[in-house]
RNA sequence: GGUGCGUUAGCGAAGUUGGUUAUCGUGCCUCCCUGUCACGGAGGAGAUCACGGGUUCGAGUCCCGUACGCACCGCCA
């Protein structure tokens, strides 16, 4: 055994004790014939003191050698308040070099030095800084939370394939060609979707899995390629039920790591998210709700309004308070530009303040609309209303945003807060410009709500589903639904997706018999782990939750990942590169 | 596929309307120092200014392209 203590965890109460500590050297303080050094490992730092009769021992020691020091426990003159063992440290009587290092290419003690590429191009070192190290630490504390709670309730976890089989509808697959198999392909999974609802197929009636999906999609600041779904599935069970285990399982989590006692789970309806807050994973940590004028406009002399209701689009309104001195032209300029991100033709506003209308609608608008738009939204001094009037989905994202972006910058965000919303009842479809076709929503297993279900393959545009998705300041923390457990219902979604028989059965096919020899009723969720870990940590960035992430360009910094590989690789599988 | 921003010693940054030897902090090396904990003091080394092209008497600075990074739109059943 190397060491009898770790570097976190000496006190007052060990003085006088012989101990044997190992770390990395954070820090050395060289007063001349005394040297101090700060020994680190994963559990905190240490100091180390090496009086006159030992700081040879020491002298050819640098940052970030590993090393081995014996030595007595001490308490110091004066304590180091921000350190857990500041009030001690070890007189060393014994040093060993375990391993040398060379000069980092970023200072580990100074967790804010090296820009994000650095980092991932020497994650080992940055996973010895905190901030790092702190949140995989948190994400597996949450794993363990969510097997111990699933586990009570009678939950089996159950691994799935990583060697799978490619799915036509949704995210691009990531594909592994097959030796044995010349031509074809294993497809690595989106999700444990059809896996999962085979097992209920298979009596297994309460099913987790902390499951690794793969999408081939471009990335975000809160996407990977790769990433972990708390996948759970439940038979003989519907909203209700899932619903209450999945609170089960946050109310575990956030006791736990936050202390928070008195979460809510307020119900939205998608449309009404949709129609309030312009997204579908509202934020819900500020008001400012999104408000539908077009009413007051439908003769406006404003020929741009009037002409976007006589043509069917929707005029929404959302209203900041004293605002109005923090809106300058330029910015509104520039929140103009920024909702044209959102295909809107443009932004209008208008400030209220000293009991007169500016802004870019003063003049456009005639008083008595004004006056108008003021009762309706019962203006007072200092506001400040931004409205987009476009078609309804456009008007709808765009000042969404918008709300969105403002309530950041105007400082409307309670940072401490934590607000859950079950996002209900999204539509059965989208039609797809880019496929000419109506194309799932959720995903093609997905329960049409009841009284939908005559709408299934004739009205797509007007069919919701038993999709939820569970939100939280304004991120997707889950998706799930109730499934479709009838195979002639499933037979009819497919067949509103335009798929022919032939595809149905080449690429369904073993998942369709299934259902003919008894499939419970069953719903599941699958919950993202990484931006779970993201919101309980406090950070933006989803590479600061995996421990080896990829860039935004799917590329591993560090390993070089993806690469070429040998001609003898290819030839087994019989691959051939394309020459450009 | 698209838009925007960025790339300057090991690291993080500054660099004005284009003008002589590219600045600061930190890290690194050497020396001094017995109570530091962001130790202090003195000295030193360290830069093809991402890459390629262009404009100019002259480019870190302006223009075009490429690569990489970040964010966003599309995409993500």
């Amino acid at each position: 055994m190397n060491r009898d203590h770790t570097c976190g965890e000496l006190r007052k109460t060990d003085e006088g004790k012989h101990v044997r500590l190992c770390g990395w050297v954070a820090k050395r303080r060289n007063l001349g014939s005394i040297v101090f050094i700060d020994l680190r490992d994963r559990y905190g730092i240490t100091q180390i003191t090496f009086d006159e009769n030992h700081s040879e021992l020491v002298k050819d020691v640098r940052n970030e050698y590993v090393i081995e020091v014996e030595g007595t426990v001490a308490v110091k003159q004066t304590a180091n308040p921000k350190l857990e063992t500041g009030e001690i440290e070890v007189l060393c009587d014994s040093c060993k070099i375990l391993s040398s290092a060379k000069t980092t290419p970023m200072i580990i003690a100074d967790e804010t030095d090296a820009l994000e590429e650095l980092r991932l191009k020497y994650r080992y070192l940055d996973i010895r800084r905190n901030p790092i190290k702190d949140k995989l630490i948190l994400r597996d504390k949450i794993a363990t939370i969510v097997r111990k709670v699933l586990h009570d309730d009678d939950f089996v976890e159950v691994e799935t394939p990583i060697l799978s089989k490619s799915t036509p509808e949704g995210a691009r697959d990531y594909l592994v060609p097959s030796r044995l198999y010349k031509g074809k392909f294993y497809a690595l999974p989106q999700s444990p979707q059809q896996y999962k609802q085979l097992l209920m197929i298979g009596g297994m009636d309460r099913y987790f899995q902390i499951a690794r999906c793969f999408r081939d999609e471009d990335l975000r600041a809160d996407r990977q390629p790769e990433f972990t779904q708390i996948d759970i599935e439940m038979s003989f069970a519907d909203e209700e039920d899932i619903f209450t285990e999945v609170e089960k399982v946050m109310k575990a989590i956030f006791k736990e790591v936050k202390g928070i006692n008195d979460l809510e789970f307020p119900r939205i309806r998608y449309v009404d998210a949709m129609d309030r807050y312009g997204s579908d994973k509202p934020d819900l940590r500020f008001g400012n709700e999104m408000v539908t004028v077009s009413d007051l406009f439908k003769g406006s002399a404003f020929a741009v309004f009037s002409n976007c209701v006589k043509e069917g689009g929707i005029i929404k309104a959302v209203v900041f308070h004293n605002a109005a001195e923090k809106i300058s032209r330029k910015k509104f300029d520039e929140l103009n530009e920024f909702v044209k991100i959102y295909k809107a033709k443009g932004l209008a506003y208008l400030k209220y303040d000293n009991d007169e209308f500016t802004g870019s609608l003063n003049n456009a608008l005639p008083a008595e609309e004004k006056e108008a738009l003021k009762q309706f939204l019962s203006l007072k001094n200092g506001d400040v209303v931004f409205l987009v009037a476009d078609r309804k989905n456009i008007a709808e994202t765009a000042l969404g945003a918008l709300r969105k972006k403002l309530g950041e910058e105007l400082e409307l965000i309670d940072k401490n807060a934590y607000r859950f919303a079950w996002i209900t009842e999204f539509p059965m479809y989208e039609f797809s410009e880019e496929e000419n076709r109506w194309v799932s929503a959720h995903h093609p297993f997905t329960a049409p709500r009841d009284e939908d279900v005559d709408k299934l393959s004739n009205d797509q545009a007007n069919c919701y589903s038993r999709a939820y998705d569970l939100v939280i300041n304004g991120y997707e923390l889950l998706s799930g639904s109730v499934r479709i457990h009838d195979s002639m219902m499933q037979k009819k979604v497919f067949d509103a997706l335009g798929l022919t028989e032939e595809q149905i059965r080449n690429k369904f096919g073993f998942f369709i018999e299934a259902f003919d020899y008894g499939a419970p009723p069953h719903c599941g969720v699958g919950i993202g782990l990484e931006r779970l870990t993201m919101i309980l940590s406090g950070t933006d960035n989803i590479k600061d939750v995996v421990a080896f992430p990829k860039t935004a360009s799917a590329y591993c910094l560090m390993s070089d990942a993806p690469n070429t590989v040998d001609q003898d690789q290819l030839d087994f599988l019989s691959l051939e590169i394309k020459k450009d």
